[in-house]
DNA sequence: CAGTGGTCTAGACCACGCG
DNA sequence: GCGTGGTCTAGACCACTGG
C-alpha cells in the first residue's frame, strides 16, 4: 500500500512530514478512498518504527489541511466530500420574495435539502462600530438585532446577524421571531421600502471556537465570511447581515454583467 | 499577565485547551498586541507547571487558528494583521481593458502598490474535466493553458490558470507571454469576441503544501479559490480561470442589482 | 554563548467504539 | 476486553536567532 512506504532517513525533509505526505499521496490518488480509515497509528509506528508522538504529529498535519478526521474509539478517517450548497446571485430577486422564499430557503429547496431556522435571538443593542458606520447611525445608537443559525437537514451550516436602523424595523413583524413568507426583506418592502442593490464582501478565516461549537465544524475547515448591505433606492442602507458559512458546504455564486 | 492565568484542574477541558484559551483571551482582549510575543515554552511551562508538549500543543492549536506565528530561534508572535487587498466586482469592466489595464493590474494600481508576474507557464493540455465541460471542448481535446503567479510588492498573493480553447486562442497573442495591456481579454475584444458576462464561483479550503510554497503562506491560512468563466454573447464559454488567494489578503467585493 | 522553537523517543493513563 | 485515538510526562538532540 502506498500509505505505507518507505522513509528516507537521508533526507532533510521531517520523518513526520514524510508520514504525511504519503498518507496524503495515497488520499489524492484514491488509494484511500472518501470515507475509508487510514492505517491506525500503531500499524503506523510498527511499520515506520517510529515512537507515536512522530505518527501523531504527521496526522496533526493532514487534520489540519482538513484531509482527514479522527473519531475517537473508532479510527481515522478520509474526510467524505460534503455535498455542496450553491448561492446564486439571483437569490436576493424580488420574485423570490413575491413566491413567499426568504433567499435561505429557496436556496435549500433548489438543492432539495430542508432548511430550518434555530438559535433565533431579537434583540436591540448597539451595533460594532464599523457596522453603525454602514448604517450610518451614531455610534451609541441601538439598532434591531437578530441572530440565527440556519440549519439544512438538521445540520447547522451557517450564521447570520443582521442589523436593522430601529426606525426601518419600526411598523414591521421584523421584530417578531417569524419574520413571515419572504423573510425580513419582505417585510420591508411590504412596508414601503425599495431595494436598489445588495452588496457582499466576501472573506475567509478560521474559525473562532464558538463559530466551531455553533456549526459543529470538523477541525480544518474555515468559514467563509460574507457581509451583506441591502441598499435602499436613496442609497440609504437598510441592513448588515454578517453571515459566517462553513467553507466545505457552501460555493458561493456571482454573475458580472461585461457592461 | 492575562496569559498566565491558573488553570483549573478539577475542569474536563483538557489542559493544553485552556492554556490556549487563556492566551486566545489575551490576544483578543490586545493584551498582547498584534506582532507581539508570546511567552516562551519555557515561562509557560515553569508557570503552569506541565511538560513542554503540552505547552506545545497549546501554542499549536493557536497556530492552526490562525492566530499566531512561530519563528524558530526568536519565539512565537501575534500575527500582524495583514493588508487588505479589495476586488471589486467592476474588476472586469470594459473601460479598465480600454485604458489597457488588466484586472489585476487596476486593483492593484488603485491600491498604490506595484504588481508582477512570474512563474508564467502557457502550453497546451488537456485541461481538467470540469474545466472540460465548462468550455464546451471533447474530453481529450487541448486547450491553450497560461499557468502564473502574481505578486504585490514582491510578495506572491495569487495563483491563477487560465483555460482558452485553441480556436479562440489562434490569431492571437494570448499565447505570448506578454499578452500586452489590458490582458487576454482585450486580446480576445480585439480578435472580435464580446463578452457578455463573467461568472464566478468562490470557495475556500485550507491549502494544499505546493499552495502553500507557491503563496508563501503561514500555517493556518486558508485559500479562497475562485472559478471564472468570461461567457461570450453567443453564451459560449471563451476562458475558464482558476484563481487561488491568500485569504488574509483579500476582500472579494460584489454588487448584486436588486432586479 | 544562552535562549528560542523543531523534532523525536518511550513510556503512562484515560475515554470511546464495538463486539 | 481490546483496539482505537486523546492527553500528558520527562527527557533528548538539533537548528536558528541574537547579543
Amino acid at each position: 500500500m502506498a500509505a505505507l512506504g518507505v522513509l528516507d532517513m537521508a533526507s532533510d525533509r521531517p520523518v513526520f512530514q514524510q508520514i504525511a505526505d504519503q498518507l496524503r499521496a495515497s488520499i489524492s490518488s484514491g488509494s484511500i478512498a472518501a470515507g475509508e480509515r487510514l492505517p491506525s497509528e500503531a500499524v503506523l509506528m510498527r511499520h515506520h518504527g517510529v515512537a507515536r508522538m512522530t505518527v501523531r504529529q504527521a496526522l496533526g498535519v493532514l487534520k489540519a489541511e482538513g484531509l482527514v478526521v479522527a473519531e475517537h474509539g473508532r479510527g481515522v478517517f478520509v474526510r467524505p466530500r460534503p455535498v455542496m450548497r450553491r448561492l446564486g446571485s439571483d437569490r436576493f430577486a424580488r420574485r423570490h420574495r413575491r413566491r413567499g422564499r426568504a433567499a435561505f430557503e429557496a436556496d435549500a429547496k433548489a438543492a432539495g435539502q430542508r432548511p430550518t431556522v434555530d438559535q433565533l435571538h431579537i434583540t436591540r443593542q448597539r451595533p460594532p462600530v464599523d457596522v453603525a458606520k454602514v448604517l450610518g447611525v451614531g455610534p451609541d445608537e441601538e439598532v434591531l438585532v437578530r441572530d440565527r443559525r440556519y440549519l439544512l437537514d438538521g445540520h447547522p451550516v451557517e450564521l447570520a446577524v443582521s442589523y436593522v436602523p430601529l426606525d426601518v424595523a419600526e411598523g414591521t413583524p421584523i421584530r417578531d421571531p417569524d419574520s413571515g413568507p419572504g423573510g425580513i426583506y419582505a417585510r420591508m418592502e411590504d412596508a414601503g421600502f425599495t431595494f436598489r442593490r445588495f452588496h457582499e464582501d466576501v472573506t475567509a478565516r478560521m474559525p473562532s471556537p464558538e463559530e466551531t461549537r455553533r456549526l459543529d465544524l470538523p477541525p480544518g475547515v474555515p468559514v467563509l465570511t460574507l457581509r451583506r448591505s441591502a441598499v435602499e433606492a436613496g442609497n440609504r442602507v437598510l441592513e448588515v447581515c454578517d453571515t459566517v458559512m462553513a467553507a466545505h458546504s457552501f460555493v458561493l455564486s456571482y454573475d458580472l454583467p461585461a457592461k
